[in-house]
DNA sequence: GTTTGTTTTAAACGTATGTTTGAAACACTT
DNA sequence: AAGTGTTTCAAACATACGTTTAAAACAAAC
């Protein structure tokens, strides 16, 4: 039963948990006991409960990285010489995302989380392993950003990025409740694929804004 | 020295702390040696930490709302039967919150911070509070957004006002962070009034994207 | 100046946390 | 079957936490 799945039992109990309640407020004694391992294989695997986080992001970031990347270069070569487009950018990057939980979608609802998470706890051991580990393909991806954006000053395309980011990261990481707050006001239901086709549009709309001033 | 504002002290101390790493991770050790009072002052104050979390939440919000009320009242009355105007209604929103802060207005960035937190991290007591405490404000705030996108069905509106809070909320609470950003990547400095005006259209333009189907 | 109610203080309480330990159980190779 | 390296386990470790206590300090009223 638990032999050498025992490190992917805690990444599993890790990861739902962490999403449910943050890093602070999950012990290794609720990892473990859900997991159902002693509570000293934490340690004996990843050596640190910092390092455990760190592991729980990198095995669903690496296999992410991997096919953003592929992404990426096939977008570049079918385009050529013409310049990206912001809604076929953002819908390559949805996705990625989709297709690398595919086997279990709930998973990219509980990494948004996790992600959120990331951004709003201190955790800056976390940013900075995240940076350091993925940050090349991340401005790859800016940089088609920018050709896709060519009327915006570097400042307003800074800033509407990280209006993009805020939208998407609070709405997917919270999209479980959402839905549920939505289907109880409304009687709607809607999936997580509907709810980034709504999101989409909205981010263009917004990105492709009439510039203010400067 | 420390006599009648020891309160006042404790909610400075933990409304900063609270602000820069989460509320799990401030202990009221934390809190009291930097408000340089006793540790028992927490229990004997506020009575538990939970409590002192929410208090800290009530000593902004509580002329918040007060002030949000009253504009929304006014604005009620200056339309009279015209329908809202969604920019004029952001604005609304965003000059009620600079005001209401304007002693000091780093404490917004704070504030905003807090806030996310609140949502992030589990604190089911304190959204159970800010729907009990200020709900109804809220409701009369939405009231006027939907009037203000009558082209917008109810789900379709639902799911772009929580883009907007996404957007807002990320920007807001990490303002210094990302301004910091802009300063280190493009040279250029942007006050946190400077910020809200390149939110504000971006949000605009979001919401009153062309609907997509249904 | 004594009394009464409030506030502050130092110390302790009980509990929970992350981590370490040393022995036992296991899986393999020879 | 013996031996070897890896993995599990129960127990303990040291530390930190929120909270409580009982006495001291203080303020205000008479």
């Amino acid at each position: 039963m638990a032999q050498k799945d025992t490190a992917r039992s805690i990444l599993d109990a890790a990861e739902e948990l962490f999403s449910e309640r943050g890093f602070a407020e999950t012990s290794l004694r609720n990892i473990t006991t859900k997991a159902d391992v002693n509570l000293a294989a934490v340690n004996y695997h990843f050596g640190s409960k910092k390092s455990l986080i760190q592991a729980v992001f990198a095995r669903f970031l690496n296999p992410f990285v991997v096919e953003l990347d592929k992404a990426l270069t096939a977008y570049e070569l079918a385009h050529g010489s013409t310049p990206a487009d912001l809604m076929s950018l953002l819908r390559l990057l949805s996705e990625t995302a989709l297709k690398s939980g595919a086997d279990k979608p709930q998973r990219l609802n509980i990494f948004m989380r996790l992600l959120g998470l990331a951004y709003s706890q201190g955790q800056g051991h976390l940013r900075r392993f995240l940076r350091l580990e993925y940050g090349h393909v991340f401005r790859r991806y800016s940089e088609l950003l920018s050709q896709a954006t060519p009327e915006l000053s570097d400042a307003d395309r800074f800033w509407r990025v990280h209006f993009m980011l805020g939208a998407t990261m609070f709405t997917m990481s919270g999209v479980d409740t959402l839905t549920a707050m939505a289907e109880h006001d409304l009687g709607t239901s809607t999936s997580t694929p509907a709810v980034i086709d709504q999101l989409l549009p909205f981010l263009a709309s917004g990105m492709e804004s009439p510039a203010q001033s400067s």
